[in-house]
DNA sequence: AAAGCTTCCAACCGCGCAACT
DNA sequence: GAGTTGCGCGGTTGGAAGCTT
């Protein structure tokens, strides 16, 4: 805990403010305050209440924190969706995006992005501000948060065929430089999502993927949710994306909703990771092009 | 077991805007 | 209109916790 002087009119007035992590006491007197007499006015609240802090801090320590209503633990995967989508319209406008995710802070939103999203582009070597970033998010990431959402269960029961990744993908050049030359995907957890038994045959790899060719807008693969907000830009995901994959390769079952996937160690130790490569690889495949 | 490294997140900082004087 | 104050936003940092070697 670190303090800082904040000088006064004069130097009786002088005040010693406390910065670093807040205690449990500064926290109890903040609720008891706020409880009394509301929220704002928040340099009030910093010299009324006896909290030795600015009143940003204060205000900081409320709405990220202690304000009742702040949800705890990880996003869920629907929340994760939201954060994706709405990024994808509006970019760093982190308040903007929070108010859309009820009991969420600008802060933990800001936190995800540049923690999970940020760090996962900085492995493909992709500007999280491109185009090619947009498109991964959209082709890659979302579909793979849908598949971790509860409702999914149902759905899978549809589709038991185990998927069948014979081919290897013919333009995925970016990715096979980024993972040979990139200490990162000596990876224990990255260079599993390579093993054999998903990817049998050896890289010919050519080319980077255009995923820019293909419809880019988050309708282009259907989603069904329960949110207002993701129904609006939605439409239902599993008849979609199911008749896409039926249609882009005659006989691929959709392998999002496959129980089989769920079952293979190597997806499930990549489970926490927002996308791996076996899905970059599926997801050519369903499209049964280059993507 | 311990040192070094990485990840995560609470908290801080600077800036800009709006309301008020 | 200029100066001040309060507030909110986005970017950054520091340290705790977890992981690896």
């Amino acid at each position: 805990m670190s303090t800082v002087t904040k000088k006064g009119c004069n130097p009786q007035e002088d005040i010693e403010l406390r910065r670093g992590p807040w205690t449990l006491e500064e926290d109890t007197l903040l609720i008891h305050y706020i409880a009394c007499h509301g929220e704002g006015r928040w340099n009030l609240v910093a010299r009324c209440s006896g909290l030795k802090r600015t009143g940003k801090s204060c205000r900081l320590r409320w709405l990220n924190y202690l304000k009742p209503d702040v949800k705890r633990g990880n996003l869920t995967p629907e929340e994760q969706l939201v954060i994706l989508e709405l990024h994808s319209k509006w970019g760093n406008r982190w308040s903007k995006i929070a108010q859309h995710l009820p009991g969420r802070t600008d802060n933990e939103i800001k936190n995800y992005w540049r923690t999970r999203v940020q760090r996962q582009a900085r492995q493909l070597k992709i500007e999280t501000n491109s185009a090619r970033f947009r498109d991964v998010v959209r082709w890659f990431l979302m579909p793979k948060l849908l598949q971790k959402m509860p409702y999914q269960s149902s759905i899978q029961s549809l589709n038991s065929t185990p998927i069948q990744l014979n081919t290897p993908p013919e333009s995925l050049s970016f990715i096979e430089q980024n993972t040979v030359n990139n200490p990162y995907y000596s990876d224990k957890s990255i260079s599993e999502g390579w093993s054999p038994s998903i990817c049998s045959n050896s890289l010919n790899i050519t080319q980077f993927p255009q995923i820019s060719e293909f419809p880019a807008t988050p309708q282009d693969f259907g989603y069904i949710d329960h949110s207002p907000l993701l129904k609006e830009s939605y439409n239902s995901y599993e008849s979609e994306a199911i008749q896409l994959a039926s249609t882009a390769t005659p006989g691929f079952n959709y392998p999002y909703y496959d129980s089989s996937m769920t079952e293979n160690p190597c997806i499930d130790d990549m489970a926490d990771s927002l996308w791996n490569m076996d899905e970059i690889w599926q997801l050519q495949k369903l499209q049964g092009r280059s993507i």
